[in-house]
DNA sequence: AGCACGCCGACT
DNA sequence: GTCGGCGTGCTC
């Protein structure tokens, strides 16, 4: 019955491209050639030659056939991209209202769209570095911006990629330009620098004992994994409950029945000591992270795709890794907010993970010691299968934890702002003494968030944002967090004259200061965006710490999570309050989680660990429960609100916003765009209204925020928004965030 | 998103 | 007379 293959072969292609524009367009296939979708090809697209994506194959086509151009070339001969990820891709395109091409772009190793290494323009010093630094002062009176920008490359000690430098100084091209032109710096090309991420042999392939709880999850994965079933776990385990045990365990069995795996973290876990775990267990590990390059990243690409790697680690975009056979997803710390794109296309790595699991019938183990209310909301309904943790694994016990109220701290502790009460500095004192490690954590860098003159209340603001500019003493520089720009420091205040700005508030840098001041023997080391801006720093104090050369880290953010060193036994938490009055449904829960996790620092060695949380809030529940170690207890309350409010895991958020130099025009457009969502059922929209930071790199904001309450109204919601590309003019900037993770 | 085409102000 | 500002429209 089967005839042979007709003559003439199919002669037109569907090519996606990573344009905003929600369509694929039409190219003929050159005679000789074949392709099948999931190929990349080169094409002419009005005049510029474009990598796109082959989405689907035809004999025929309605269009005009002189308006049809032809392919230029086909990029690769051997499929990059299996069918399961072309459609994976479609759903992502779907979900997050992108285009297809802008889906497949976000799952493409970079070698696909560029060549070669790039060369980035830099500047560097060209005079010598005494006349340059006379140079800063000169230029100080007459060329202002060329003397901060001096002063900038000065101070970053180096070639400086330029686009950082006009980030950061808020200049154009002319300040560095006119810099080249009298001799005092110069214009160099150099190539991106990439950092190695070489597995740790450290973390040796010692296979940990499991205990009970351990050995109960490992067997409800394993037995899923056995039966080729797409099923969704939570792994609820405390901090130190040995998760990663848990997870190396799995993968064995993985591997044992010949499938692949992929293991997601969050970016700032990918370090030498998370991937050596993996990797020494499993020597066919490919690491994929952002510090590779573009030609390394094609080559573990290839491995992968010819199965010579089996188990793929990295952050966000790991999870596009073209493995053969996909038996398990890993989402690590499924909480993290860096699995959400902050930029198109929006997507949920962990949200992702889930289609791409049911797409390829591989499980997918969520895991955390903080499960978000999303996740544990489906285990409650049963969409996801609960494995729980519930003791620390080895050693380790539970650190004490103590809420130290604020408000009862005598008035002159406060004087000007800093504060470490009274019980925190006595236990820093008494740990120093015997020779132990303390970690204090406070979530805010700089000196002082906020500079304000005393006789009008005044703050200083950025020109560009509308937000109070951070005071950073070091730099001896204003800078706006939001866009980076710097500006100095007034003598006086702007609007009225006065004299003497106030430093309001407590920043990382002061708190350093404090302690410094406090326990001058004491080693201190601060890590924050700031400090750790340099290549290498980040390895450099933590492999001081860890040799105990530092007695005291101060840090943001940064050091939360999960750092491991036996001899922490004091952690303090300076002000558990700082995200707590946010104007974000998520205020609580994230306050929760970083306290849980900075908590999870204390006493992971043979000593007793001790936390203090110091907060003129001890009555709420977020910091009660974290001071009790109590996930349920937040949960149930949590849920509560989130119920009478009407926010996920009840309803599926869905945020637009609209940028544009006149206010008016951003309103105008939500105003108009927000009709026809108004008409919908199980649809409630709050807004529009001006964005919580009104104001960004003079552009005014405004958003609304629509609440779907089904799975119907939300795709309801979605065809009524339609698409970007409609709804921006020229002059105002429309951004469709779903499950958005901020709502500044 | 780019990049062309197109229509009105300050320069040789 | 031209150079060039960025407003509108199209891309297989």
């Amino acid at each position: 019955m089967s005839e042979l293959e007709p003559a003439s072969a199919p002669a037109y292609v569907q090519v996606a491209l990573n344009l905003p524009l929600r369509r694929e367009f039409t190219y003929a296939l050159p005679a000789g050639s074949t392709v099948r979708p999931g190929n990349r090809v080169r094409v002419n697209f009005h005049g510029r030659a474009l990598g796109g994506v082959v989405t689907a194959v035809t004999t025929t086509s309605e269009l005009p056939p002189n308006k049809i151009k032809s392919i230029e070339s086909v990029l690769d001969d051997e499929l990059l991209l299996p069918p399961s990820l072309l459609e994976l891709a479609r759903r992502m395109a779907a979900t997050y209202g992108c285009s297809l091409g802008e889906a497949l772009d976000a799952m493409l190793p970079a070698v696909a769209k560029r060549r070669g290494q790039r060369q980035l323009p830099h500047v560097e010093l060209k005079a010598p570095y005494d006349l340059a630094k006379q140079a800063v002062l000169e230029l100080e009176e007459k060329h202002q911006e060329q003397s901060r920008v001096l002063r900038t490359v000065l101070e970053f000690g180096g070639p400086m990629p330029i686009g950082d430098l006009k980030r950061r100084t808020g200049t154009s091209d002319s300040p560095w330009q006119t810099l080249c032109k009298n001799g005092v710096l110069k214009k160099v090309m150099i190539a991106e620098e990439l950092e190695e991420l070489v597995p740790a042999a450290e973390e040796a392939a010692v296979r940990h004992a499991l205990n009970p709880h351990q050995q109960q999850a490992v067997d409800a994965v394993a037995t899923r994994v056995a039966a080729r079933e797409h099923r969704t776990f939570l792994l609820h385990g405390v901090t130190g409950s040995g998760k990663t045990e848990v997870y190396l365990r799995i993968l064995e069995a993985v591997r044992a029945t010949g499938r692949s795996a992929i293991v997601l973290v969050p970016e700032i876990s990918l370090t030498p000591q998370t991937v050596g775990r993996f990797a020494s267990r499993f020597p066919d590990t490919a690491v994929l992270h952002s510090g590779l390059t573009d030609a390394e990243r094609g080559r573990q690409w290839q491995r992968l795709l010819q199965g010579k790697a089996r188990i793929a680690i990295g952050a966000r975009s790991a999870l596009f890794a073209p493995v053969q056979d996909l038996g398990l997803i890993v989402v690590d710390e499924e909480h993290e907010s860096s699995f959400k794109q902050d930029s198109t296309p929006r997507y949920h790595a962990r949200e992702m993970a889930i289609v791409r699991g049911e797409l390829e019938r591989a499980v997918v183990v969520l895991g955390s010691a903080t499960p978000t209310l999303e996740s544990i909301g489906k285990a409650r309904r049963g969409i996801y299968e609960l494995l729980t943790l519930p003791q620390r694994a080895g050693a380790g016990r539970l650190p004490k934890i103590v809420v130290q109220d604020l408000r009862n701290e005598p008035k002159e502790a406060r004087r000007s702002g800093v504060v470490l009460s009274r019980t925190l500095l006595v236990m820093m004192e008494e740990r120093l003494k015997a020779r132990d490690q303390v970690l204090l954590f406070l979530n805010r860098r700089g000196f002082a968030p906020v500079l304000l003159c005393p006789g009008c209340g005044e703050a200083i603001k950025c020109d560009a944002c509308s937000v109070s500019m951070t005071w950073h003493a070091r730099q001896s520089r204003l800078v706006c967090h939001w866009c980076c720009h710097e500006k100095r420091r007034p003598e006086i205040c702007p609007v009225c004259q006065h004299a003497g700005m106030h430093e309001l508030g407590v920043g990382t840098e002061r708190l350093e200061q404090a302690v410094k001041e406090r326990f001058p023997d004491a080693i201190t080391a601060r890590m924050d965006a700031d400090t750790m801006a340099e290549r290498g720093a980040h390895e450099r104090v933590l492999g001081s710490f860890r040799k105990k050369h530092i007695d005291v880290l101060i840090g943001t953010q940064m050091i939360a999570k999960g750092l491991d060193f036996p001899d922490v036994t004091l952690v303090g938490v300076v002000s558990a309050d700082t995200g707590l009055f946010v104007p974000d449904y998520r205020a609580a829960e994230r306050t929760f989680q970083l306290l849980q996790q900075v908590a999870g620092r204390a006493g992971r060695g043979e000593k007793a660990g001790t936390v203090v949380i110091q907060t003129f809030c001890p009555d709420n529940y977020a910091v009660q429960a974290a001071a009790k170690s109590d996930y349920e207890s937040f949960v149930q309350q949590e849920l509560v609100f989130r119920k009478v409010t009407g926010y996920p895991p009840f309803a599926r958020l869905l945020r637009v916003l609209a940028e544009a130099r006149q206010e008016s025009e951003a309103q105008q457009l939500l105003l108009a765009a927000v009709k026809p969502l108004r008409e919908l059922k199980d649809v409630e929209v709050l807004g529009p209204a001006p964005a919580v930071i009104a104001r960004v790199k003079e552009q005014w904001r405004w958003h609304m925020l629509v609440k779907c309450f089904t799975q119907a109204s939300f795709a309801a919601a979605m065809a009524a928004i339609g698409t970007v590309e409609d709804l921006a003019t020229r002059s105002c900037r429309v951004t469709l965030d779903v499950d958005p993770s901020s709502l500044m």
